[in-house]
DNA sequence: CTCTTTCTGTAGTGATCGTTATGGAATGAG
DNA sequence: CTCATTCCATAACGATCACTACAGAAAGAG
C-alpha cells in the first residue's frame, strides 16, 4: 500500500520556493528556477505541489503567516503610537534584512492584493482600538490612516528593492509616524 | 537613395507602446502584445525601434518626460506646502485617470530606479528651497522627507493598481501632507 | 523473497518567447 | 521608363515556457 517515500523535505523545498518567489516574483520565476532552488526535479515538484499556481499559493500563504506574526506582535502593544511605530520599524528591518531578498513579497506581488487588504483591515482595527482607548482623536479617519500606512509600507518595500539602505527605509518609517495624529490631551 | 517610406506613424506607434508597457510592465509585455497594440508587424518594430530593450527605453523616456511636466508644474508654486500638495494631488489623479492604465509606470517598473532617483532629487531640491524660503523649519531633513514622499507616491501607485478609487488615493495624498513640517512662525 | 505502490530522472510535449531571414511590394532618383 | 533602396508580410529560427509520458529505482506489505 505504502510506496516509495519522498526523498526530499517538503517543508524545506517550500521554504526555498518562498525565497525564490520573494526574490523574483511570480511571473518572473520559472519552474526551472524553482526546481534548481528547491533541489528537486519538475515531476517531484508537480507531484508534491500541484502546479506553479498552487505552489505559489502555498508559498505566499507561508510568507503571509510569517509577516502577520510580526504585525500582530507589533500591534499587540498597548499604546497605539508605539504599536504603529513598531510595525513600521519591524517592516523596515524585514525589508532590508541580510539573508533574505530585499522588499516584501506580499507588498510587491500584484496578485496578493487580498493579503494586503487583510493587513490593512487589521491595521485599521488597531487604529480604531486606539481611538477607543483615547490614544487617538475621536475624529480620526482610521480607514484613511490605515490606507496611508499600507501605502507607506509598500513604498518602503519598493525603496528596499531599489537598493535603499536600512537607514533610509527606517527614516521613511519615522517620517510616516509623524502623520499619526497625537493624543489630544 | 531614398526608398519606400514608412507606412505608419512612428510617434503614434511609440505612444501605443508606452501605454502597453504602462499597463503590463516590461517583462510581462511580449513583442506580440506590442505589435498588436502598435498596429505593426515585428520586422517593422525592429526596424524602427531596434529591439525590445531600446523600445522600452524610448517609451519610458517619453513617459518620464510627461511625468516630469506635471511634477515641474506643481513644484513651480511659490509656497512649498502648496507645491508638494499639488504634486501629490496631481499624482493621485494621474494614477486613477480614466483612459490610462492605473498606477504609474515610472514608480512601478523595477528597472526605472534611475528615473525615480531623478524625481526624488528634484523633490529634495524643492524642499531645500522651501527651507531657504523659511516655509519649512531650518532643521528639516529634506533628504529624508523627499525619500518619504517618493515612497508614498509609490504606495499610491500600488494602491491604484490594486483597484483603489481616486478618493482613496487622494486620501493617502492628503494624509501624507500632514507629515510635512508646518511653517515655524 | 515477491508484489504493489509511489517516487525519481530523462526526455520531450506543444506553445510562446524575442528575433530575424527571405522575398515581394512600394517608392524616390536618374 | 529603370534601378537602387527601403519597407512590409509571411514564416521560421533556436531558446525557453509550464507541464508530463515513460521507465526504472526504491521502499513497505505480505
Amino acid at each position: 500500500m505504502a510506496g516509495r517515500p519522498r526523498s526530499f523535505d517538503r517543508d524545506a523545498a517550500l521554504a526555498a520556493a518562498v525565497e525564490q518567489f520573494w526574490r523574483t516574483g511570480y511571473e518572473e520565476t520559472s519552474i526551472a528556477m524553482l526546481t534548481r532552488a528547491m533541489g528537486i526535479t519538475p515531476p517531484s515538484l508537480y507531484a508534491a505541489f500541484g502546479d506553479k499556481d498552487r505552489l505559489f499559493e502555498e508559498a505566499s500563504e507561508a510568507y503571509f503567516a510569517r509577516t502577520c506574526e510580526g504585525v500582530d506582535r507589533a500591534v499587540a502593544r498597548t499604546d497605539v503610537h508605539e504599536a504603529i511605530a513598531e510595525m513600521l520599524d519591524g517592516t523596515a528591518r524585514a525589508h532590508t534584512a541580510a539573508g533574505t531578498p530585499p522588499g516584501c513579497l506580499m507588498l510587491t506581488e500584484p496578485r496578493l492584493a487580498g493579503q494586503r487588504a487583510v493587513v490593512q483591515q487589521r491595521v485599521q482595527e488597531r487604529l480604531e482600538q486606539g481611538v477607543a482607548d483615547g490614544d487617538l482623536p475621536p475624529d480620526t479617519s482610521t480607514e484613511q490612516l490605515a490606507a496611508f500606512l499600507l501605502a507607506v509600507m509598500r513604498g518602503m518595500s519598493g525603496s528596499a528593492r531599489d537598493g535603499g539602505t536600512a537607514e533610509e527605509i527606517l527614516a521613511i518609517a519615522s517620517t510616516a509616524l509623524t502623520a499619526l495624529p497625537p493624543r489630544s490631551t
